[in-house]
DNA sequence: TTGAAAGCGCTAACAA
DNA sequence: TTGTTAGCGCTTTCAA
């Protein structure tokens, strides 16, 4: 097992380079010495050893991916998308789970600087777009999923927040709701600027006032729903409705509900995003928003690729896949 | 960011040797002359070529992880444990999703030949022993999670499977039901034999005569626990209790128990296996058994690490964390 | 179509 | 305490 190249080459009676060659599917070899070559390598269960391959090459044929929580499960099925799409390629990818901190994602963000990986896939608010940027600049390779960057080269995938929020509340409107809450989620991530964009706009074209007292947030997490839904029942704005930025906060309104002995749907309808897995489950079942994982996982990590083999040249930079709302009953309630 | 070790050391006015010490935490450099290298990297964002530095010292600092499928979170929440634990010690971790397809989790087996990886973590229950063995004797560093295999030098870290479905069957028994159904996952899995065995053994020690009827199986999914039921219900063998191998095929009960207006527990009492985040938020809640999933892959990830830096030459190699029941609103109920 | 030789960027043995 | 030198195992000119 620890053979080198040239013990392959001896075998076979050819030189290392011809070896290399074989290996690397060059056509300036004869099928005579290919096979030769061939039978050495297969007989001597020879495996080219992948950092010198990597350091005469000057790439890892490897890809990371920051998330801040693999466990849940919008990045794990983004991650499932990207690590599929890579194998499919002969890639690698390296998972850099941030646990929510900035600092964790700073450093490995180093992955790049050291030629650890070929790119980066950033799936994470918490890096700022001027980083990003900075490491474009400098000429490394990388894309983010959920988000769009003011950048000609820096690769994105997103969904249209603005459109399916926009659809999700006007849902509830047309279910007979006046008084709509909004529970966001990290107050400066692009996702949260546009679901609730799309949520004023519904509010707009339907001439329902905009209070502020039904806005809160919860930064994507059950906790944060639960005690965002809290502060609005303590406040004097009655609301009938509530739209969360995505489902984990909906399970946080859940609990609260549960608590307060408010009942879902007929004191209360709710529609989520993201259609997590859990929210088929839970009684009443979640109205929520389809959101494209996998797909936005395949499609960036597709790009990226492409990108490291200059394969598109010419290609756009800035993908949106299309997600759409799910009602269940949890909003499935006609108010008078 | 091209520079190399002897542009750093120039503007140092050193020798590339005495930045690689300075670098590498050396303790033969003079503190006077560390200060200067450390100025010189600072000024010229020098990082280290990581291809350079693996091809030379023999180690990738790359441990790589193979499970079947990222997104079930029995399996994210290991390769959380293991990239926090690898993340702490310097580590970085290639994911390798097998698809539930044996030849995807061979192919990645060949990240250890090829030295990509320094040790290799498996969480899948395709791969067989002898293989597994097979790469250790060759000089490979690997483990497994959710099994143990009879090899002095392979790492592995189990859970008590045994005893955990021995409680959970003796705690059915003690509710009052004497015909417990089981459903179990792949049948040549080790967890399946485990917890089959804690299922008779409850059953031997209350004097509950064993009906193979009550067996079947559904490959650890929710649309195989599902058909299980269904099965059962078909068959002659009447029963008041089911105990699953894993959560995702009580969720599958569940589903069946709904369709043929079957009453949880009323009618039937369901006990599953790993405290999947789902089953706290389903009605009625289900009684299942708290794994250790997180700790599993600290602790896989720490031993192999170690293992790879000659840091446990006696100590054990195989691991038991223990795992409790938590009995929820599914199975308590009790019976006449 | 093949081989010889140089070198990717780093670390470590040896010498000073 | 520091520098010199020799590779780690591969790919890729260049020459034949």
């Amino acid at each position: 097992m620890d053979n080198k190249i040239v013990d392959v080459a001896k075998r076979a009676g050819v030189s290392a380079a011809t070896v290399s060659r074989v290996l690397n599917d060059s056509s300036l070899v004869s099928e005579k010495t290919k096979q030769k070559v061939l039978k050495a390598v297969e007989e001597m269960d020879y495996h080219p050893h992948a950092a010198a391959k990597q350091l005469r090459s000057q790439r890892t044929m490897t890809i990371g991916v920051i998330v801040p929580d693999i466990i849940v499960s919008y990045f794990s099925e983004i991650i499932k998308g990207i690590e599929n799409a890579a194998y499919a390629r002969k890639y690698k990818v390296i998972i850099c789970d941030s646990d929510n901190e900035l600092e964790k994602e700073m450093e490995y963000l180093g992955l790049l600087s050291n030629r650890t990986v070929d790119g980066m896939i950033l799936v994470t608010p918490f890096v700022s777009d001027d980083i990003i940027k900075d490491y474009s600049q400098k000429g490394y390779t990388l894309g983010v999923i959920g988000r769009a960057i003011d950048d000609e080269v820096i690769l994105s995938c997103k969904t249209n927040n603005v459109q399916f929020s926009e659809a999700a509340v006007r849902h509830l409107i047309e279910q007979g709701h006046k008084q709509i809450a909004y529970i966001g989620g990290f107050s400066d991530s692009m996702e949260n600027y546009e679901r609730m964009e799309g949520y004023l706009k519904a509010l707009k074209d339907n001439r329902i006032p905009f209070k502020p007292g039904l806005i809160d947030s919860g930064h994507f997490m059950e906790s944060g729903g639960y005690e965002a839904t809290l502060r609005l029942f303590e406040r004097q704005e009655p609301f009938t409705a509530v739209f969360t930025a995505n489902d984990e906060m909906a399970l946080g309104v859940y609990r609260a509900c549960r608590e307060r002995g408010v009942r879902i749907p007929e004191d209360l309808a709710v529609v989520g995003v993201d259609n997590n897995r859990i929210t088929g489950y839970i009684v009443p079942p979640l109205s929520t928003v389809e959101q494209p994982k996998y797909e936005m996982g395949v499609c960036l990590a597709e790009k990226l690729i492409d990108q490291l083999n200059d394969l598109n040249a010419s290609e756009q930079n800035k993908y949106v896949i299309e997600s759409r709302l799910i009602v269940r009953d949890s909003s499935n309630y006609l108010r008078n």
